[in-house]
DNA sequence: CTCAATTAGTACTAAAATAGTCCTAATTGA
DNA sequence: TCAATTAGGACTATTTTAGTACTAATTGAG
C-alpha cells in the first residue's frame, strides 16, 4: 500500500538531475547516461512529464528537456500526479467531478480526510528536498573501511 | 497511486460489518451474505485479518469470527496494515529494522517525513467512521421519488 | 464416537496493472 | 539533405492482485 511505482521512483531521479541544471537544456541520452537509468525508460518518462508539464521539450538537434519552472516549484504531488494519475486513496474520490453523487453520497468522507491530509504532505515536500536525499547516501563503513556503493537502477 | 486495493476496501466491509455485533461471533458464511461479498473472498480476508491479529476466531461448530478489540480501537492504517503489509510509500522505509543502513542512508528522508504524515491521517480514523462511511449513503431522490441503491460488489 | 459445521493453510489459476522495449513519424539546426 | 532528437503508439514480458479450490484440523452436539 502506498507503495511509489517504480516508474516514479526513477522519474524522481530524472527530475532530481535536471534540477541540478534547470535551464540547460540535456537529452534523453544525457540523462540517461547520467542517472544510470536505461535510455528508453528515462525516453518514455520523460515523455510522460512533458505532457504533464513537469518538464519541457524542444526537438531536433540540440534539443532535449528542462525543468518547467524553479526545482522549489516542484512537489512530490506534482511528480506523482504526473507519473501515476492524481493521488487519492479510493477510486472515485480521485476524480474530482467524476461521480454525480459526490454532494450528497458521502461514503468516502472518512477516506476523503484521509487523501487531503496526504496531498498536504506531498505537497510540502518540493524537488530540492527529494533531490537532496536521493543524492545523499554516505558511504558506508565496513570495519572502519568505507564502501563505494554502486547504485545501477538500470 | 495510493488507490486501495479491492480487497482492502472489501475486509473495510468485512470490518465494519463485524463492528455491528462487536461481541458476537459470526462465521464467515454470515458476513458474506451480509456483505454481498462471495464467499471465498470473504474467507480469505478474515482468515488474512485473524493472522494479523485484527479479528479473532473459533473453529468448530457455531465457531466464526468477532473483532480482537473495540470498532474505535481500529484504524485505517491498522486495516491497510493487515491487507497490504506496513504503509510506506518507499520500499525500503516500509519495513523498520529490515534495512541496516536505516541510520546512515539518509536516502528516503523525505519520503519519511511523508510516510509519517501519511501513517498520522491514517491513525485518525477509526473503524466507527469508516462504517458510518460506508452505510451512510443516502437515498438518491429522482425527480422526488427515493431510488433504493442496490450496491453489489460481489 | 461420529458427524456436521467451521476455521487454517496452502496451492493454483486467471486477470489486471506495471515495466520495459521498439518502431515509425515529425521536427530542427547545421 | 542529413543527423540528432523528441512524439506517439504498439507491443511483450513481468509482476501483482484477485479469486477459487482443495485438504487438514478443530469442536460442539447428538
Amino acid at each position: 500500500m502506498l507503495k511509489m511505482s517504480k516508474l516514479t521512483d526513477y522519474g524522481t531521479m530524472v527530475l532530481a538531475f535536471l534540477a541540478a541544471n534547470p535551464t540547460r537544456m540535456q537529452s534523453a541520452s544525457d540523462v540517461a547516461r547520467d542517472t544510470h537509468l536505461a535510455l528508453p525508460t528515462v525516453s518514455k518518462l520523460l515523455k510522460l512529464m512533458t505532457r504533464t508539464g513537469l518538464v519541457v521539450s524542444a526537438r531536433g538537434a540540440h534539443g532535449g528537456y528542462r525543468l518547467s519552472r524553479a526545482p522549489e516549484e516542484i512537489s512530490a504531488a506534482d511528480v506523482i500526479d504526473a507519473l501515476e494519475g492524481p493521488v487519492a486513496i479510493t477510486q472515485c474520490s480521485g476524480s474530482v467531478g467524476h461521480c454525480e453523487l459526490e454532494d450528497v453520497c458521502g461514503v468516502s468522507s472518512s477516506w476523503q480526510k484521509i487523501n487531503v491530509a496526504i496531498r498536504r504532505a506531498l505537497d510540502g515536500v518540493r524537488l530540492p528536498h527529494l533531490a537532496a536525499a536521493e543524492f545523499r547516501m554516505p558511504p558506508i563503513k565496513l570495519m572502519g573501511i568505507p564502501i563505494t556503493q554502486e547504485i545501477d537502477r538500470r
